[in-house]
DNA sequence: AGTTTAAGATGATGGATATCATCTAAGGGA
DNA sequence: TCCCTTAGATGATATCCATCATCTTAAACT
C-alpha cells in the first residue's frame, strides 16, 4: 500500500532514530535490517525504498546520533551558564549514561566501529566531533583560544576513555572509581587556571 | 591426521595469537572461525577440539591480548626507569599505534564490544585493566598511593579516549592534534606536582 | 475521474557462518 | 608391536542476513 509523503517521511525518521539507538546499544553488526524495520512497525521490504544500503543507513544514523549529542550538550550548556563544561562532564560521566548507551555518546559506543566504517560514516562523525570540540572550547576558560581548544580536547578524550573503560569493566566499584576519577580530572581542567 | 601433543599445543597458541590480532583489527564479529583457522594453516573442523565455542575463543584471546599489553608496558617501564609513564604514553599515543590496532591497546580497539561480551570475557578484561592500572599507579609520582592511583586512572582514560578518537576521525590533522594534545596532558599528569 | 507513481508487503535468493557428525591416521601408552 | 586415543580434515546442516523482484494499493498529479 502507498502512504502519504508525510507519512513516508515520518516512517523514515522513525527508522533512523531507532537505528541510531540500536546501533549504540548493539553495534552495527548487532542490528539487522529486518529486525530494525519490524521494530519500527514496518517490514524489511520497504527498507531499500528509503535507504541505499545498510552502510547508507549507518552513515545517516551516525550523523543523526552525533548531531543529537551536540544538541544535548548545547542544551546543557544553556541551562548551566557558568558551569557548562562541568554540567556536560557530570552528565556524560554519570552511572546513568554509563548504563544506557542508546542515547548517549556516539564515540564511546561506536568509536572503534566507526574507524572501520564507510568513508561517508567516518566523515559525518568527524564533522560531529569537530563541532563538539568547538563547542567545548568555547565553554572552556583559557588565556587563548589555543589553550581553550587544548583543554577541550583533553577533557573530551578523558571523558570518552572513562566511559569506555567504565562500561567494559565488570566490577561496579572499579567502574564507579573510573567515572569519579575522570569527573575530578575534568573538573580540574575546566577550572580557571 | 593426528599430531604430536606439542604440535597441537603450538597450533592452539598460534590460533589464539592470530585471533587476538584479528579481533583488534576487525572486531569480534568481523572475524569468522573458518577464516581464522585457514589463516592459521588449519581447517575449520579442528576448531572445536581446541575451543568450546567462538565465545570461548574470544575470552581466551582477550585474556592473552591484555596480558600482552601489560607485559609490553612493563618492558617499556623497565627500559625507561625514570620516565616510565611518559614512555608508555608516547608509545600508546603515537601515530604508529593509532594506525595499527592489531597488537595495540585492547580497550581502545574492543572496549565497547567487550562491554557487550560474555561474562567470562568481561572478567578477564577487568582483571587485565586492574593490573595495568596498578602498574601505572606504581610508576606515577604522588604524595600518597591514593593520589598515584587517581593519576593513573586519569592518564589511562585520557590515553584510551585519545586513541579511540584519533582512529575514528578521517582528518589526519585533527587526528594528530588529538594525539598530541593527549600526550601533553598525560605528560603533565606524570610530572611531579 | 482517470492515470501515474511510489511506499510498503510478501516472498525469493545467494552468501556467509557457527556448529556438528563422521572419517583419517598418526601419536602415545601398554 | 599393538591398540586406543584424539587432532585435524571433510563435509553437512541450519540459521541468519543483505539485497532484489514482484505485487498491491492508495496518494499525487493531470
Amino acid at each position: 500500500m502507498k502512504v502519504s509523503r508525510q507519512q513516508a517521511g515520518e516512517n523514515r525518521v522513525r527508522v533512523l532514530n531507532l537505528a541510531s539507538r540500536r546501533f549504540r546499544e548493539r553495534g552495527f553488526q548487532g542490528v539487522s535490517v529486518a529486525d530494525l524495520m519490524q521494530e519500527a512497525g514496518l517490514t524489511h521490504g520497504g527498507f531499500y525504498k528509503q535507504f541505499e544500503s545498510k552502510e547508507d543507513l549507518i552513515a545517516q544514523a551516525c550523523a543523526l546520533a552525533i548531531s543529537d549529542n551536540l544538541e544535548a550538550y548545547k542544551q546543557l550548556a544553556a541551562r548551566n551558564r557558568r558551569r557548562a563544561v562541568k554540567a556536560i562532564a557530570t552528565e556524560l560521566l554519570s552511572a546513568i549514561h554509563r548504563d544506557d548507551p542508546a542515547e548517549g555518546c556516539v564515540i564511546a559506543a561506536l568509536g572503534a566501529e566507526v574507524s572501520r566504517a564507510d568513508p561517508a560514516t567516518r566523515h559525518q562523525v568527524t564533522n560531529g566531533i569537530n563541532d563538539i570540540l568547538d563547542l567545548l572550547a568555547g565553554l572552556m576558560p583559557g588565556r587563548s583560544e589555543k589553550e581553550a581548544r587544548q583543554k577541550a580536547v583533553a577533557a573530551y578524550t578523558t571523558i570518552i576513555g572513562a566511559i569506555l573503560l567504565a562500561r567494559a569493566v565488570d566490577d561496579p566499584k572499579m567502574s564507579d572509581e573510573i567515572l569519579k576519577t575522570a569527573r575530578t580530572s575534568v573538573m580540574a581542567m575546566a577550572a580557571v587556571s
